[in-house]
DNA sequence: GTGGTCTAGACCACC
DNA sequence: GTGGTCTAGACCACA
C-alpha cells in the first residue's frame, strides 16, 4: 500500500476499509487486524491507524469489542454502499457532468475512453 | 461564493476564473477585477487572491500589465480548454470510472441521472 | 445484557448485580450463578466477570464458600443501599442539579417528564 | 482548569467550551484563542486541544476559518442546548429517575436536598 | 493481548 | 500567524 500526497493517509486507509467491504474481501464479523498489526503492515504510525479505525467506528462501519478488537460491523457492506453512493450521486456525478460538458464533452465520449 | 474544505481557497479561485473564461463569460482583452476587489468580493486575504492570479500567469493564461491589472491572455480560452482535458481524461474519467463500478453503476444510469 | 462504553464492563456488572439485591429479585443466602455461567451469558471474559465478583466481595455484599459458589451476604441489601446512596447524594444528585440548571429546566419541569 | 480522571481531556475541554457557549460568555462569531494558546494556558499538548476542537466542528458548533482561527458558529446556542437538552432529556433523566426510585426517594426528597 | 489517551516535537500547507 | 498531519514513544485501563 502507498499513499497519495493529497489526502490525509488516516483517510486513505479508512477508504481502503471500506473498498475492501464494498468488494467484498472484508465481511460481518470478521476480525480486523490490530491497530498495531496495520501500523506495521502499512508502515503507518498506530496512531495514524487507530485515526482510520475510529472515523469507520463513527460512521458504524467498524464494532469494537474493547480488549478484543475491531470487528466489521454486521450492516456494514449496506451502510458503506449507502454512504458512498449519496457521495457518489449528490456530489461526483453532478461535479463530473458539469466539467464534461464545459470541456465539451458528451457521455458517448466517455463510453468511448471507457 | 463559498468555499469547499478539500481544497486550497486559491485553487478554488483560479478554477472560478477558469471557468468564467470556459464559458465565455470572461473574454480576451477584458480587465479582471483587482487582487482587492477580488479580495473584498470573496471575503479572502489579498494574499490568497494574489497567489490564485500568479498561478494563472505562470500558465498563460492572464497576462500582467504593471500598474494597471490583469488581463484575460488572447489565448486564454484555447489555453485552459487543453489544460483542464488533459486533467479530465487522464484524471478525473479513470476515477469516475473506477468507483462507479465499484458502487455497482453503468454509464446508462448515469445517463438517467443527468 | 448490552454494556455502554463509557464504563468498564466489570462494574456495569456488578451495578446490574447490586440492582438486583435493592429490587429484591436476589435474597441473602441465594447462590449467584457461577463465574463460568455469567461468562457464557454475558458473552464476556471469565476474568472479567471474577473482578465483578471480586468488588462485591470487598464491600461484604457477596460472600464466597470456596467450592461451593459465591451467595449473596445477610447485610447485602443494607449494605449496598447505605453505598449508593451516598454516591447519590453527593455525586449524582449535585451533578443532575446542575446540567439542570444550566439547561433551563425546574425540578417541576422533571416532574412533568417523569 | 483542573481535570477529573474518568473522561478523556479532550472531552472535558470540549465541554467546558460548550457550557462556556451556553452560558452566553462566548457568543457568535468571537474567535477562539488558537489552539496553541490554549494548549499553554490549560497546560495541555497542542494535540488535546485540537481534538477537542474537531469534535465540536463536527458538530457545527465551531467553525473554522482555515489559516485563521476557530470562531464560534451562528447557531451555536441552539445546536449546543439541543444536544445537551436531547442527552438530558432521553438519557439523563430516566437514569437518575431510576436510581431515585431504587433508592427509595421521590422528587421531593431531592427538592429538599437541592 | 487489546484499544485509548497523552506528550513532545517535527513538518507542512495555507492565509 | 493559523490549523492539520504524522511520528515516536510512553502509559494506562480493560479483557
Amino acid at each position: 500500500m502507498d499513499f497519495s500526497e493529497n489526502q490525509p493517509i488516516y483517510q486513505q486507509i479508512s477508504d481502503h476499509i471500506c473498498n475492501q467491504i464494498l468488494d467484498k474481501k472484508w465481511t460481518p464479523d470478521d476480525r480486523i487486524p490490530s491497530v498495531r498489526e496495520i501500523a506495521v503492515a502499512m508502515e503507518v504510525n498506530p496512531n495514524t491507524a487507530m485515526r482510520a479505525f475510529q472515523i469507520l467506528q463513527e460512521k458504524g462501519i467498524l464494532v469494537n469489542k474493547r480488549g478484543v478488537g475491531h470487528f466489521i460491523a454486521d450492516d456494514a457492506y449496506e451502510t458503506v454502499l449507502e454512504l458512498k453512493r449519496i457521495e457518489f450521486i449528490e456530489t461526483d456525478v453532478p461535479a463530473f457532468i458539469k466539467s464534461m460538458k464545459r470541456l465539451g464533452y458528451s457521455l458517448s465520449d466517455i463510453k468511448d475512453l471507457a
